[in-house]
DNA sequence: TACCCTACCCGTACAAAGTACGATGGGCAA
DNA sequence: TTGCCCATCGTACTTTGTACGGGTAGGGTA
């Protein structure tokens, strides 16, 4: 075991944060899960807030970013499904990637890459902050809805479904009711389809604009 | 001063969060918001989990719903531009909307109007998902960042942009610093445009599918 | 060898938070 | 008046972040 550091700090945060959530991480489990007693971790950052920024710019690194020779939709497209993807692994990052006061190299990278991939694509200022807002909204508010499913897909989620179901009074939502039953209920309906729709069409309809 | 109830408690907490967010949101601050003793809290109330629950289900109820004799786009943009002024005024609220186990009332009532609208308008089950995921992201998304703004426009926005770049390098991140200082700073910059811009967009490629 | 410095690590303790438990007190029915 | 009920509260316990100061090991210097 290497003595500890600031990035051994923030690493096995985000790891107990992806496990047991952001309101159950305490310096008291992430001093466990180092195997060293709380106050060790103040040798190595500043405070809790210091340790979260930490997460966030980490998240912020796992994304993937679009290269300089592609053209703005590949890349926008590429750097919307890999944070997509980043954010159902770390679900507790979505509320928090744009309210750090402090942002870390990774985050300032990130965005500065994703402005270089616009402009360089001959976006105008405007148009290219018309759209990073739009993508930006859209990924982060569909990674928000993912991370409150109990499940996306799968077995679990008719189970849970019948529970939610079986206390709702079919009367007074119809629509609700039905679309759940209909659809959601169906067999073959997998809520991470609907970013490929929504970004595709959200992509298609910028290309228009241009 | 009418005794305490479960509904003045909720409409005191929506107040203390939006006045001080919902981190420094306690039963002890609360508490005195009523002029009362923390305990007294619990006799109204389970514990402060319900209290989040009543207060996610008050904002919805804030939020306006499309009426029967609209047709489906005037209703879902209605909506949208009602969640997010609603939303501007509760930024606690964004990243909790759909993070409840026990959705309340006008919660199950939003959506259930939502869908019955898109459902009159002759959307297939299939489209009213794809419509309502990729809606409420946009809305959600937007929500989310515009909380995380120090403003979105005005005199202090520039002193702050001022103070952010003035910690930055422009070697390093320089379409990020040109993007804020040619865009963001240029004068008539607010951010509350870009939604306008990101939701018309998304209604026109949707009307397109149809 | 003797000393000390630095980098880590930890023990203890305190304030603030959620809330369990039981007491209190004031109004109403009989 | 007596008895009861129930909204309110006092006290206290647990969990959290973290301030403060004390160890301790290993290497450099005299």
């Amino acid at each position: 075991m290497p003595p500890l550091s600031a990035d051994r700090v923030i690493e096995a945060a985000v790891e107990v944060a992806d496990d047991i959530g952001i309101d159950a991480f305490t310096i008291r489990r992430l001093a466990t899960a180092l195997d060293v007693k709380p106050m060790t971790i103040y040798h190595h950052v500043a405070n809790k807030e210091a340790i979260i920024d930490g997460m966030v710019d980490a998240v912020f690194a796992e994304i993937e970013l679009p290269t300089t020779d592609e053209d703005w939709r590949t890349g926008m497209r590429l750097r919307a499904v890999s944070a997509r993807e980043v954010l159902a692994r770390h679900p507790w990052a979505t509320p928090l990637l744009d309210s750090r006061a402090n942002p870390g190299p990774a985050t300032l990278r990130h965005h500065n890459t994703v402005l270089g991939c616009l402009s360089g694509a001959g976006f105008s200022f405007e148009m290219a902050g018309h759209t990073m807002a739009l993508l930006d909204a859209f990924v982060y508010g569909f990674a928000l809805q993912e991370a409150a499913l109990p499940a996306t897909s799968g077995d679990h989620m008719d189970e849970l479904a019948d529970d939610v179901m079986s206390q709702l009074d079919p009367e007074a939502y119809p629509h609700f009711v039905a679309f759940v039953e209909k659809r959601v209920l169906a067999g073959d309906y997998d809520f991470a389809d609907e970013f490929t729709f929504g970004l595709d069409l959200i992509l298609d309809a910028l290309e228009q604009r241009l």
